[in-house]
DNA sequence: CGGTACCGATACCCACAGGGCATCGGTGGG
DNA sequence: CCCACCGATGCCCTGTGGGTATCGGTACCG
């Protein structure tokens, strides 16, 4: 606005700042980014004079962040997020395709999953819903950047930080197990029995942490848990609402002192799309 | 990551963008941008080259967004207002500025800012914070744009799309009336008692709408609209908190069916600088 | 029905910003 | 003390972003 505006940062200086800040070392950054170091030293002392201020501080032996570079990179992290994500949903718009992505853990909320699609489908305004299956842990990633429009996703579990959130209800935990196992005919437990059984170790998420590790095999998402319980390899604590997609030869039994999970359905903050909104009405209506 | 990466959308772009799809006009946008138009043309071209598909429809008689070039708009708008938060928010990293700003609508939650500052500056780690005082429905504003940290703001009245979010605290709503007014001896009202009152026209909020307004004067804050009650102008409908603060010369009377006000702390789902998650901390023990 | 005013696209040209290569200067380790 | 490492500097070049002039299509008006 006006005269004097001085210039404005362009994406591509945010992404070699950021290149070397989590490297710490214009050489590396640089090959990192396909180009020569120096333009890259000049390029970031270009926009150190632009934001008045240093951003790293240079002993010939090693770089280190000030203050406001620890700053720039978070933020400027999460401005670059924003242009990719925008980049994506833009090319996802083009004609033809899926106008909506929703973003589900695969094997999980199965039967929430086919209602919900069931009713918007049969709502007068539906438009094609896309299902994007995605391991556990990746449902905000996969929001944010843009690949997905919509997600089902689990209080406390999942990382809702930055998203707006609708819930859809709440359910308590069952553990499931191998039908022949010596827990399967009790009529409760609780957590403390669960842990260290014997032949029986906790599963362990792979991607990013969050929920508490076991030491037993590593899973992507709860299809893949339930066939390891099915096999008899490890035990896994799922909402209720599992049952209605176990097979034979496992059986479940309520964890009495286990977190009540929500589940709810979020989106990005700014992507108030008529189409998204619209699953999200009809999600409520559930 | 990778060989053919085909180039990345730069914020020069996404600003050009912007302009022409908000005046829907080459030329205007142009002049807009301070440049001519035959540049911005072919910028858009390119990126729309480089998006794989059309942005805008041009008859040479008028320019329309395309579906694509709508979903652009909307994520264009958030990734510039993220990459420029970047920016302020490093500037305002620079030594010897305060590390966190709060944001708070002036002349409102008097007493609760007072005990939050106190509490805050008693901790050992109290870093120096900075109030920001803004008008009523600029809070997340001001929170998106990188001028501020943190918020206090109030629910069901601010918008908290897009933030992260603390309650704080629960309470009613009291009328604010000149302690000679007709309704001041009541020992509560509702709602209908105080519409259309001889004499005591509801006020009206300037700034971003939001809130039912009424034909009385414009005020921006609190603040203003407390001292235009003062001066038997207007009346107000306020969290019963406002007691602490009022002067000689106004009464306060319950609401009945006001909406409970809940005072939250809000901030930007990124910035979670140690200072500000300090300062949320401390909020939450009053 | 022809003229004209308007508007975005095209053609052409220039300047400079961004990138490469060679080298310097400072620093810590052997 | 020398060497290896690393970021900064100097210098050159190319690509692209921007400007001016003009085209081509369309709607409006006399």
């Amino acid at each position: 606005m006006g005269i004097g505006t001085v210039e404005d940062v362009e994406t591509r200086e945010l992404r070699y700042f950021v290149a070397v800040a989590e490297e710490l070392h214009f050489g590396r950054a640089a090959q990192r980014l396909g180009m020569a170091q120096p333009p890259l030293s000049r390029a970031i002392a270009q926009l150190e004079r632009r934001l008045g201020g240093a951003l790293l501080e240079r002993t010939s032996r090693v770089v280190a962040l000030t203050p406001a570079g620890a700053v720039l990179l978070r933020e400027g992290r999460a401005a670059l997020a924003a242009v990719e994500a925008a980049e994506r949903r833009t090319r996802r718009a083009a004609p033809g395709r899926a106008e909506v992505v929703l973003a589900v853990k695969a094997g999980a909320s199965a039967e929430l999953l086919a209602e919900l699609l069931d009713a918007h489908a049969a709502e007068p305004d539906a438009v094609p819903v896309e299902v994007l299956l995605v391991g556990v842990g990746e449902q905000g990633a996969v929001l944010r950047d843009g690949r997905a429009d919509v997600a089902l996703l689990h209080r406390p579990y999942d990382d809702l930080t930055g998203l707006d959130v609708e819930e859809l209800g709440t359910e308590g935990q069952v553990a499931v197990l191998p039908a022949g196992h010596a827990l399967a005919g009790r009529t409760d437990v609780v957590l403390a029995d669960l842990a260290d059984l014997p032949g029986l170790p906790a599963p362990r998420w792979s991607g990013p942490a969050g929920r508490p590790d076991g030491s037993g095999p590593e899973v992507r998402d709860h299809a893949q848990l339930l066939q390891l319980v099915a096999l008899g390899r490890t035990f896994a604590v799922f909402p209720e609402s599992v049952r209605s997609q176990l097979g034979e030869g496992l059986t479940t039994v309520p964890v009495l002192d286990a977190e009540p999970v929500t589940t709810v359905v979020a989106w990005p903050p700014h992507s108030r799309s008529l189409a998204v909104a619209g699953l999200v009405r009809t999600a409520l209506r559930l």
